[in-house]
DNA sequence: GTCTATAAACTGATAGAC
DNA sequence: GTCTATCAGTTTATAGAC
């Protein structure tokens, strides 16, 4: 695993140091407007020294999203959630749970060069049909399942309103995505303000559970 | 106004041809990935040709827009809620009036020609900043506006639950923008069921109203 | 209004000297 | 592992004949 983010005293590692390059330039300027040439510029060597390092600029890319997948997949299964005991259908509990699948997401973006890598799949998913299916896999169907299982449990037990279980998981997840979607890809901002927006999904839990409950 | 999509008859206008031929392909390849020579060559003219019709490539992007925003601001002002009568307070007409937002959106994609324009914006957003603008102005920020303030009228007159009526109006808006963002970025559909989206907002209408009501 | 020919700039990638 | 030089392909856009 490389680790291009330590310490710039480590970033003297001209692989790491391309790597490193790639995320700032193509999470701000996109994948095909970003040259070899320009990378190299900033690293501060020629274009062409570039590929003692990697073989084309599509394999540049492969690396960075598999440092992402990796730390993505480390966090664990992120949005399992276990079968549910009787202490689980206390209030307290049943929030802890909503808030579960959120929280890691967040932590992974509280890495700052992963906020880089997210822009980086959210601006090439249109052109790369891989990345659209990792994203739309693992940050909206897979939760999604997760949740529906869920509410579903807690409306056969009496504890939320009747209703379609789905629908629920949606209007659940809808306002995360919506967030997201705002955040990284409509905003202008440079810096990205995490912690709000843990603040804005914390209020959306508590609205949502206010919404279902009896 | 140009009107390239009335019938194949009069797509024989060279300039209208252009245009419909650069919004299929700016929607499906994406505006970088289409070159002039490949819009000329279904065209059924060589690239040069073009620049009878337009100074540069950009031209024809912004007289695509250009035709979207008329039609755009030609539903008249979409968001606008009018003053609340008394007759508006009954559950009936809030309903209506919660639908009726959407409906305007919705009715501007029931245009086929509208979808791809849609696609258009949604891919060029993050090169290009006016598109981002327009859409973060008239898709997010105004309807949001004029929700939040419908919301703090019915809080005030006792008809909803208290509460941040800013936070409503996001819960409100926020389905809707993960809607559009699933269907028109996410998946790799042909065609898109416009009515299949309606009735969701629909149910998500429902939804909200009930998590609100008194 | 279309064509051919071409300019000028850029791209990813390679060969081979050091 | 970096460099220079260069290939081969692409792009937008222009000039000028018909």
């Amino acid at each position: 695993m490389v680790d291009f983010f330590k310490e710039d005293l480590e970033l003297r590692d001209t692989k790491n140091k391309i790597i490193a390059v790639a995320i700032e330039q193509f999470s701000d300027q996109g994948y095909d407007n970003t040259s070899i040439r320009k990378i190299a510029d900033i690293v501060g060597i020629k274009g062409s020294s570039i590929y003692n390092h990697f073989n084309s600029k599509e394999e540049i890319l492969e690396e960075i999203f598999k440092y992402y997948r990796n730390l993505f997949y480390q966090m664990g299964d992120v949005f399992e959630i276990k079968e549910l005991h009787h202490s689980d259908l206390k209030e307290d509990k049943i929030l802890y749970v909503l808030k579960c699948g959120f929280d890691s997401v967040i932590n992974i973006l509280k890495r700052p060069e992963m906020i880089n890598i997210l822009k980086i799949i959210i601006k090439e998913q249109f052109k790369n049909q891989k990345i659209r299916n990792f994203f739309l896999e693992e940050f909206i169907d897979k939760p999604r399942k997760v949740m529906e299982k869920f509410m579903k449990e807690l409306m056969e037990k009496g504890i939320i309103r009747n209703g379609n279980p789905y629908l629920y998981s949606q209007e659940f997840q809808a306002f995360a995505i919506y967030k997201m979607y705002e955040e990284f890809m409509l905003k202008d901002v440079e810096y990205i303000d995490i912690d709000d927006i843990e603040v804005q999904i914390n209020h959306h839990i508590e609205f949502f559970w206010n919404s279902i409950r009896k």
